[in-house]
DNA sequence: TTATTATATTTGTTTATACAATATTTGTGT
DNA sequence: ACACAAATATTGTATAAACAAATATAATAA
């Protein structure tokens, strides 16, 4: 019979190679658009956000990876005019950031090549099995 | 009805954010230790084949982060005496890594730690839930 | 044998990450 | 109003990651 505690640490250490390998497989694809996937994860925020500016507060929470920094990275595609960014009028301390039309055309460039690297990375698993996966990963997320 | 393409992206963010959490908690559990996620993640590799020696290739295979660069991570393990470097003499390509009786000491007075802070990582599952997850980790970590 | 190719590891270099320290603005209590 | 604390973002800095280039050894072919 398995101890639960050698499957905690192989399921652990699972989801740690798992996440990688998903990493990895989208930088490749990301690769030839010269940006990071941090980069393009803040981007896709600020599409979802339909025009309206998001703090960078916001994005920090909604990122993937908690405790990179926000601000050169923000930075960093100020310098490629895919986001603007603007002081907030009512808080001087925040600042509001938007996606550009650029922004907005690399993000549909990219759509399709992104949806075909996540249906690779998912391969193995069948529509009900992603599902399943999805359910299981958002319990560990979403709690704490 | 949820699209298949929206389940996926989901899915893979998913993945990611769980993957990337997990690495801060134990990243935080290691912190005291000095040591990095990547160097605990050797040193366990070297304790799991008890006592023989193995070589750069094999470790970079079985590492998590499979872009990074094992030599100059080694090299910190040496200098804090926990593993040990020798050239292969029948291939003096390959070089051969131990595991030191500090290292594994230090394997030891973290056991303890880690298993606690796997079990925080997968609180929110119950035993079953945790091997169904690992199940479908598995299937998409060892295609390919 | 000599040249060529393949394997295994190291080194160099640019960029990103992690985290601490520092502004700057706002809110709160006295 | 003033001092002090909290919130928000930026900057500094040391370390690690990503990737290319170089080195060294071994295997293979001419």
């Amino acid at each position: 019979m398995e101890g639960s505690l050698e499957l905690a640490k192989n399921t652990v250490v699972g989801l740690l190679k798992a996440g990688n390998k998903a990493e990895e497989h989208l930088n490749s694809t990301l690769k030839a658009f010269e940006i990071s996937l941090q980069q393009f994860n803040v981007l896709r925020i600020l599409r979802g956000r339909k025009g309206k500016a998001a703090n960078l507060n916001t994005i920090q929470k909604r990122m993937i990876h908690k405790m990179s920094n926000t601000s050169r990275l923000i930075d960093k595609l100020i310098e490629k005019k895919l986001v603007e960014r603007d002081i907030c009028v009512e808080n001087r301390r925040k600042i509001e950031i938007f996606i550009t039309k650029k922004g907005l055309q690399v993000l549909e460039d990219l759509d399709f090549k992104i949806q075909k690297t996540e249906a690779e990375i998912l391969s193995p698993l069948k529509f009900d099995e992603q599902k399943a996966l999805r359910a299981l990963i958002n319990k560990i997320t979403l709690k704490n």
